[in-house]
DNA sequence: TAATATAGAAACGATGCGTTTCGAAATGGT
DNA sequence: ACCATTTCGAAACGCATCGTTTCTATATTA
């Protein structure tokens, strides 16, 4: 049965309770430097809660205490290393689309931030609250910083056609990167470049 | 305790035993479209295997005995569904580009084939069986005549950009069809077309 | 008829889930 | 100092699913 009307809040960035014990930060970074080590070796779909908890030296009550869910649990784990978002307009609307692009090879070329995020975006079903954090996160700022930028640069291009651009961008680094893990070598990003900015770079 | 050298072969296909009861074609049909009943109606997560035996009234033993693993039962049961593979040379490059993207996007947009693709692609490390099977049956086919295909519209394109432009298009149609689950519109073949080959149509 | 192979029923131990209960520890308010 | 509050760790719960095993019955061929 439900508590109810317990507290609520549960986020370490929230306002700690007036009264009482207080979170123990060392349990917190028991538990996230587990799951990251846990994850680097085993993968997402291996990682248990009961592992995490005995890794850790934790009882499983406090794990669900702070996180409801396994995606979650991950996602704060491998925050720092997720770095896709909004890019600076520089002035420069090719460069601002380049630096779209790097955004995305670059944090999919982490091993710990790539394992999440491919977790993220395939188990959308499974974990529709991991799913939609991430997109709303991450990925929705990306798309509307990108489609500024692809819109600087291609003028006519059209609002479907920028999106369709992203599209391109995201599912094929996704596809080199995080499904067939090749390694970024061949200019990936040149060549993302040339795709999506065909007529723009005449300067070779 | 491992049996050893019981029977080994195990699909359908193959030869039957001189002697002996033989398969039951009701109890594979059954299971089979349970299979795909349930993976259409839950997803292929929540697909159990002992669900599906209660449901096809067929005992767990029997399924084990032909499908070792849940992704040989579901690549089977969508096998018809799925159409990626070579595409015939006509003599128009253009077109056999054209067909190589297509054959994608129509499978891609069948539910049931779907669902069973999307598996077998994001369960890579969980499965990797399944994921094999997947990229030897269907995936290596296609990338090698649609390299040809794309290699006969850009004599000059390169090895490696060839391989970089099937990562877009597969890529892009995987993005679009299955991560965000978009309807098959704004033609997505045509703008796939205007990207991977740029210059040959000039015909506006 | 004998040998062979499949089918169904039922149970096994193992694993992980999410939850609950309990007692101990640590803080702030009074 | 004492109490209210909150967290922590330990342990156990019922549940679901896994892959396997055992047993008996059935179907087919040599």
């Amino acid at each position: 049965m439900r508590r109810g009307l317990d507290c609520e809040r549960s986020r370490m960035s929230d306002e700690r309770p007036k009264r009482g014990r207080p979170r123990s930060r060392a349990s917190r970074d028991a538990i996230l430097g587990t799951v990251r080590r846990r994850l680097l070796a085993d993968g997402y779909q291996r990682l248990t809660m009961e592992a995490v908890a005995e890794e850790a030296g934790v009882s499983k009550a406090t794990i669900y205490r702070w996180w409801t869910t396994k995606g979650e649990l991950v996602l704060e784990a491998a925050e720092a290393e997720i770095s896709i978002g909004p890019v600076p307009e520089t002035g420069d609307p090719r460069s601002d689309v380049e630096a779209t692009i790097d955004q995305v090879i670059d944090t999919f070329s982490r091993p710990l931030a790539s394992i999440v995020i491919f977790a993220a975006i395939t188990t959308g079903g499974d974990d529709p609250v991991m799913a939609r954090s991430f997109r709303d996160r991450y990925v929705h700022p990306w798309r509307a910083s990108g489609a500024a930028a692809l819109g600087r640069a291609l003028p006519d291009g059209g609002e479907s056609g920028v999106q369709f651009l992203l599209d391109v961008i995201f599912g094929t680094v996704f596809q080199r990167l995080l499904v067939l893990r090749e390694p970024n070598t061949h200019g990936l990003t040149e060549r993302l470049l040339a795709v999506v900015l065909p007529a723009v770079d005449a300067s070779h």
